[in-house]
DNA sequence: GCATGATTTAAACATGCGTTTAATCTAATT
DNA sequence: AATTAGATTAAACGCATGTTTAAATCATGC
């Protein structure tokens, strides 16, 4: 017995498929509805618009997501000493936790980020940080606790930079890694990604 | 007697400080020839298509500094030992050489290759390939030999991380740009981003 | 001073987008 | 079975884009 899906999940599924593997612009509400097998003007019934169906589709990772990083960042706190590289990868616990939402969320979910801040999409930033801007503000007290050889202006970019190259690996990422796969002959995914990019801004940022 | 400027040149110049400012895909033609003075029909007829156009503008900056970037890379070579750092600020030479071509050259062509990467333009990223190739595959050889303590795998996701890193900083770059100055009280411009942002990836790659 | 080819112009074209409308269908309630 | 609120549908709307057309204008060589 195949319980039936809604329409606002069949659009959400379409929607995060195809935003993920295109990105929000380039994905068209006429795409979202084809490949969800239900009429165009469902978008507008059921989120109203489509910048409010953008945002329903991040926001059911960052249900997930949030907290848990929370929870991380305040377990690392506790601890007598913060180690950059540490802190970082207390972002994986998070990310895993999203196979719940769905086998590839982490995958997806990094996607979505890096399109979300990609694309000058003035009101997706403004939504992630709304919704991401206190997790964001403790992290970055944790990294100055552990680089307090740093300078405000040099954490400031490096930061920056930091979110520049997740960003950007994820964005670039499925055709960098079918680049990949091809030239090293094995299978990589995003955790993989993320495995490779954490002691890269570990070292970045520690520098001297 | 001020000289007559033609009109490829308007359209020219008035398509790069917008492109710049918005990105190739925010920018319409109709923005452009309305900023240089000229009929939106124009573009068409002297450019043949806005891709045309696009990389027309690209054009005049690639052709100054891709031939002094390939000069310092073989003036790099010649040394005896090679510093990753010492690679990097290479890039500083080929980027102040375009204040030839226009007073604020470095600060357009950073963002315009910024925008060039993060906007999924398959054309131009084909055609920048096909420009920046074979210096790319020099600077890549050059790198390993600095760093052969990394896998072909670790250099690989390392060097996208840089570019990353340096593509974002570009096209969040005015808005960041923006911030710092409002927060450290002072002027920042494009290069004194890249001094920021040589260390952070030379520490970056260079980490065990 | 005219003819000719290059350029500029205003207008229209074709396409794709997000959104809205109004009619129709569905399913639960009375 | 009739009513009614919710969901779905096909169609159109309004707008913006890149491009094309065809006429008008300009500049140049004879």
């Amino acid at each position: 017995m195949t319980a039936r899906i809604s329409t606002q999940k069949k659009i959400l599924n379409a929607a995060e498929t195809l935003f993920s593997r295109d990105g929000f612009e380039q994905t068209s509400l006429r795409q979202i509805t084809q490949e969800a097998g239900v009429n165009l003007a469902s978008v507008n019934y059921h989120f109203g618009s489509k910048k409010a169906l953008i945002q329903a589709v991040m926001a059911r990772y960052l249900v997930v997501f949030m907290p848990v990083l929370e929870e991380q960042l305040q377990l690392a706190e506790q601890q007598s000493e913060l180690k950059t590289e540490e802190l970082f990868k207390r972002f994986k616990i998070p990310l895993a936790k999203l196979t719940e939402v769905n086998k590839h969320g982490p995958d997806i979910f990094l996607r979505l980020l890096g399109f979300a801040y990609s694309e000058i999409q003035g009101h997706l930033r403004k939504y992630t940080q709304q919704e991401f801007g206190g997790v964001l503000q403790h992290l970055l007290a944790l990294l100055k606790r552990a680089n307090p050889h740093l300078s405000e202006q040099q954490m400031f970019w490096r930061l920056h930079f930091i979110l520049g190259a997740a960003v950007f690996a994820q964005v670039s990422g499925q055709a960098l890694i079918e680049i990949a796969q091809a030239e090293f002959n094995q299978k990589v995914n995003a955790q993989d990604v993320i495995d490779h990019l954490i002691p890269f801004v570990s070292g970045g940022l520690e520098e001297a």
